[in-house]
DNA sequence: GCCAACGTTGGC
DNA sequence: GCCAACGTTGGC
């Protein structure tokens, strides 16, 4: 089992949604790196969920509820979609001023490479984030 | 609204 | 295959 986090603007779609939801698929993912991280994971595989935009902070989690199969919106067989299922909220965001002041995120894919929407995420660091969510 | 960082495209 | 120009993302 392994950790991600996963980037979305929550204007495009929201943690709310996927509360309201219980379960999406996750896709419109076209960046090569994001894609290759993708393809990588598996269901049971946990991840948080980050909003970009105004709030820049990681809100709740979820899981990996499917194997990831091609993108139904795209032409491509490249661009792989991945089913999703909402785990919980976080009582406290973790934003991302937070993660910015403290050095265990520094070398991070999150800090280091803004434009990136999926990628892996430490043991250690998962264990801090969701601490500091779950207040 | 601006800009830095990065990815992509297209001419050569 | 290189690189300049351009587009996009996301933080400020």
């Amino acid at each position: 089992m392994a950790f991600w986090l996963f980037k979305q603007e929550p204007d495009c779609y929201s943690f709310a949604d996927l509360e309201r939801d219980g379960e999406t698929l996750w896709d419109g993912v076209t960046n090569a790196l994001a894609l290759k991280h993708l393809r990588s994971v598996r269901p049971g595989d946990q991840v948080l969920f980050y909003h970009t935009g105004r709030e820049k902070a990681v809100v709740g989690v979820m899981e990996i509820a499917g194997e990831p199969q091609p993108d139904p919106k795209q032409d491509n067989e490249k661009l792989v979609a991945v089913p999703v299922r909402m785990v919980k909220r976080f009582v406290k965001p973790v934003t991302l001023a937070t993660l910015k002041a403290d050095p265990l995120f520094a070398e991070w894919e999150l800090i280091r490479l803004a434009r990136l929407s999926v990628m892996p995420c430490p043991e250690e660091i998962w264990e801090r984030i969701t601490a500091l969510g779950e207040g």
